[in-house]
DNA sequence: TAGCACACGTGAGGC
DNA sequence: TGCCTCACGTGTGCT
């Protein structure tokens, strides 16, 4: 039996080999041709079995290495553009992508639903007191409460008050004021996802409205 | 001369062989101990030169084919959740992930600068009358127009006249009023990029802000 | 048939 | 030393 390692050198030395000009010429077609390499060159076909062959392998090969370096250059462009990238290794490159990703989408979803809310619904106040309040969907403790009522001096104040007394912290707001009166969206966050922390908010917004 | 296809099964042959029973039976050093299953499990070392290579050679292999398939289920993962994706090659698979980091990092940045404008930004009414315009970047014919001045019943069919006049288009608005002032911001669209459109714009709201 | 995309095993080099 | 990552050339299957 022979050795592993005896083997492994053998076929390197069988592979140089075919690769070797002597192999070529040894077991070209015998054809009637020069052996210039200017005539082998310009008449580049045919070829001998072998040599076709090793011919495709480099093509071969080649093509494969056009395909890695053009893989390659797209994660040189992912490790570009990703902020907070620690471990550069392919792996840890494609996960940081797919989170930031999933991140990048949650974030425009979010802000959409935010800017397509206060952007289309908002009008003028009504003629009468109103309120209303409702969770958001899809973000747990956010709530949205619409007010319209009675302007006046001190409203403002009145209505950061009552959401202190809450421990309501309002995350954005739009009011509109007109002749008088005055409409407002709150969305407010921080009184959980329940139904006590929305009594407590409309209790105290009522009191708002309805004192002048 | 052997071939080369020869050689190569040649090699799994012996491949095969140096995995197999027979040969670690034959070629283990001599040692004092048994050739029971147990034995050879608890005191699996030491090994012949080339037993060692190939083991070595096995565990590269099987640990180089978990990390292919570490990166190829991140692969998955991304085929998965972009949209939009005809070619599933890696490399059309990467090159629709930048794509789409980019356009997300885009629309991000984008909805953030309109959120921000409006929750951070709008404070409250100054007590002087003011106007303030600004094209908005990366936003051709989209300016910003920001005025605080004194409520009045009307006020707003001035503003809407007043825009109506320079043929400008809200596309966003932001008011607040208290204490019978009011600060509003309105993104007005449809005056070309240029600042002929923002002087216009400019004379017109002056008007309504001064006219009580 | 050629061309492309992929998985594989292996050698090299970095901690 | 061992483990990890990468590039490489090759075999294979699909179109």
């Amino acid at each position: 039996m022979v050795s592993l390692r005896q083997l492994e050198q053998g076929m390197q030395q069988v592979r140089s080999y075919y690769k070797s000009e002597s192999y070529t010429m040894r077991n070209s077609f015998p054809q009637v041709r020069s052996s210039s390499d200017a005539y082998r060159n310009s008449f580049s076909k045919p070829r001998s079995k072998a040599e076709v062959k090793l011919l495709a392998a480099k093509k071969h090969s080649e093509s494969e290495k056009r395909r890695r370096m053009r893989i390659n250059s797209q994660y040189a462009t992912l490790r570009a553009i990703l902020p907070n990238l620690v471990k550069m290794d392919k792996a840890s490159v494609l996960e940081e992508t797919i989170r930031q990703v999933m991140a990048l989408k949650k974030n425009v979803s979010e802000l959409e639903a935010v800017s397509r809310g206060s952007t289309d619904e908002i009008v003028f106040p009504g003629e009468s007191d109103k309120l209303n309040l409702e969770h958001c969907i899809d973000d747990q403790g956010l709530m949205k409460a619409t007010l319209s009522c009675e302007d006046r001096p001190g409203l403002m104040s009145a209505l950061a008050r009552a959401l202190r007394s809450v421990k309501g912290k309002v995350v954005r707001a739009e009011m509109v004021t007109v002749g008088g009166r005055t409409k407002s969206v709150l969305w407010v966050q921080g009184l959980g996802c329940g139904n006590e922390g929305m009594g407590m908010l409309k209790r105290a917004l009522k009191v708002v409205i309805h004192r002048p």
